[in-house]
DNA sequence: AAGAATTGCGTAATGCTATAACATTTGCCA
DNA sequence: TGGCAAATGTTATAGCATTACGCAATTCTT
């Protein structure tokens, strides 16, 4: 077995280094736009990457924002439900794991019978440094 | 002072009407086609009308799917934290408030000195019903 | 190694979601 | 009744995402 991100293709390499670089979101057009100069010239050689990166857990999409970023901690992946505080101002993510909340939301689910596939917890708002300039 | 719903316009009224039958939650270009006989021509009338819906508390944005749907408690903009459970098979939605859930990100961000704005938490999965068809 | 199956890639076209800009109308109330 | 604020109507445009098609590369099997 290989790591994998050594399993990545070309393109979905690009994407990924692209979005591991910028620290903040980015759209996929911005991505896009990013990569002219490597050959990129249509959104979905961006959107095909970047489902291949969400399925390894590479990356996560912030649906408040249509953005995406690369994943912050270095296995991720084998956390449980994750959250996101996104500053409206200056585009920092935060993601953390929260136990306590991802066990009461399990609750929530077992007790309603609802059968969950993917979970979206993203709290927008102004960081700290933000908050204070 | 008269209720809120009393308070609406008539462009404000279609929309709410509209997402209020459906039960379901709506596109806004949907909303726009069953909107056409009552003198709707343009997106832009369906989202000026949602902004004032989701100002006053009467309907909510589901994010995670780009639509609306109409709230389902009385009094639920006096509820704090608001959770969703969205059935990806019926598209049923189901509206919850957990007090331990928002208290826990409440403390994350008052220890992290995060500025809340407005916090998002969606669940997509099968509905009980949906589950065992 | 040949053939089949799977996966990835390139391109064009299209569809869905949301807002900008500007002119006009309506309702309120001082 | 004049003036302001909010709501409306219309056109155009910006931004996000997918469908459809054909080809190329890779892997699996025999």
């Amino acid at each position: 077995m290989t790591t994998a991100i050594a399993a990545l293709t070309k393109n979905q390499a690009l994407v990924f280094e692209t979005l591991a670089r910028a620290k903040t979101p980015m759209s996929a057009y911005t991505i896009l736009d990013q990569l002219r100069d490597n050959g990129f010239r249509a959104p979905l050689q961006v959107y095909r990457a970047l489902d291949k990166l969400l399925d390894a857990g590479l990356i996560h999409r912030l649906e408040s924002m249509n953005a995406f970023v690369a994943c912050s901690h270095e296995q991720c992946h084998t956390a449980g439900l994750i959250a996101f505080a996104i500053c409206e101002n200056c585009g920092q993510v935060s993601e953390f794991a929260d136990a306590a909340v991802s066990r009461h939301l399990t609750d929530w689910a077992r007790d309603h019978k609802f059968n969950v596939a993917k979970t979206t917890i993203e709290i927008r708002g102004a960081c700290n440094t933000c908050a204070n300039a």
